[in-house]
DNA sequence: ATTATCTATAGATCTATAGATAATGC
DNA sequence: ATTATCTATAGATCTATAGATAATGC
């Protein structure tokens, strides 16, 4: 129980910043990604300047670049994380072997809860037209293995590799990033996040089967 | 069968382009918003500059202003002349007192084809960040509107209101806007196209029964 | 000595305006 | 005279780099 008192505390190396601390983060570069998710998630990648995201952090936007070389690895960072984890789990579980149904909505509800309860809808950055460059194509293979992850589950259930019915259900999942630019859902009500969950898992499997 | 003449024919006013025209549009406004709509809707808002409009029409930079005031005028007629139809056909079919589950599909297919078939992928414009600017509000409304009707239909079948479900049949449809970003449908192939429509609206009808 | 920040700025944009020019219309 | 275009440019950005500065660590 002693990893508490390493937080940011006592010594801090370099020339001290002009204004306070105002940002979730243990480290400068945690900092600037929460600036950065809240900023492009919300104004977009090309709309928000560097100024906007150190300002926000509370440094020069010269300093920015001390953690990140250019603007691109600020986004490529957002969205390596924000794929990871789903992707990591959409591996175990494709070889776990199990039924696909299962799978499926086991999956979904993992990936819709978690678009729903993140602090900023960081999904929102997945449909960033600049995502289509090549800055991104690492993100994009992932995103794409996610992706037929889905599919091969879906289809799975359904029978047939062609139906186009496969496609649907990492859509209904990915529903809940246009629910919260909307204000429908958020995370300030979870009982109602939970139930939008499960009206989007049952869909999901009303829909394969 | 004599209004094939005055397409663009003969008499030019105003001084000549410096390069030929290569737009679909009767008129240089037409010109310009096909334009746009092609590099908004694949690279975005902020990142495609003025500029990037004009050489795509094949006319100078300051031309566009002559029919432009700003910007932020292109965009926004593209956004209102996408929603313009969508929301004149919910307000019918919501006029003509209907059972519910029949309007909400006719809705459902007819917003899904249009979403398909137009030459780019206009409903992506709905999904761009600058759209919470606002310049968009009046877009806004009527988006909100069109959302509504839909939750209206839904809940009807349904027979509650607050059951969350009532707001996955706009979602299922907005499906097809992703579904074309990565190219997993497109106008190319109609027929793949209606296969899709027929299990979106298909889906739509077992999420809410 | 190392590190994290700062100030200052170069060079490349970008939007919008001012005013000239080259057509047609009357 | 009217119109649609053009050229030129002002003024406001924006990203990234260069180099100074103010802390701690050794």
């Amino acid at each position: 129980m002693s990893n508490r008192d390493s937080e940011r505390s006592s010594g801090k190396r370099g020339r001290p910043r002009a204004a306070d601390a105002r940002r979730a983060g243990d480290t400068a570069a945690e900092e600037i990604l929460d600036a950065a998710a809240e900023l492009f998630s919300s104004r977009g990648y090309a709309a928000t300047s560097t100024r906007a995201i150190a300002e926000a952090v509370g440094i020069r936007q010269a300093s920015l670049y001390h953690y990140f070389a250019t603007k691109d690895l600020i986004l490529s960072a957002l969205l390596e994380s924000t794929v990871q984890g789903p992707l990591a789990m959409a591996r175990e579980i494709a070889a776990s072997g199990r039924d696909p149904l299962d799978a499926l909505l086991t999956l979904a509800r993992s990936d819709a809860g978690q678009l729903l309860s993140s602090t900023f809808n960081v999904g929102a950055l997945y449909h960033l037209p600049e995502v289509s460059g090549e800055a991104f194509a690492a993100f994009r293979a992932d995103r794409t293995e996610l992706a037929q992850h889905y599919h091969r589950l879906a289809a799975g259930v359904i029978g047939d590799a062609t139906d186009p019915r496969a496609h649907l259900p990492l859509r209904l999942v990915e529903a809940v990033i246009g629910l919260r630019s909307d204000g429908t859902v958020g995370p300030e009500d979870p009982q109602r996040n939970s139930q939008m969950v499960d009206a989007i898992c049952a869909g999901i499997a009303k829909v394969v089967r």
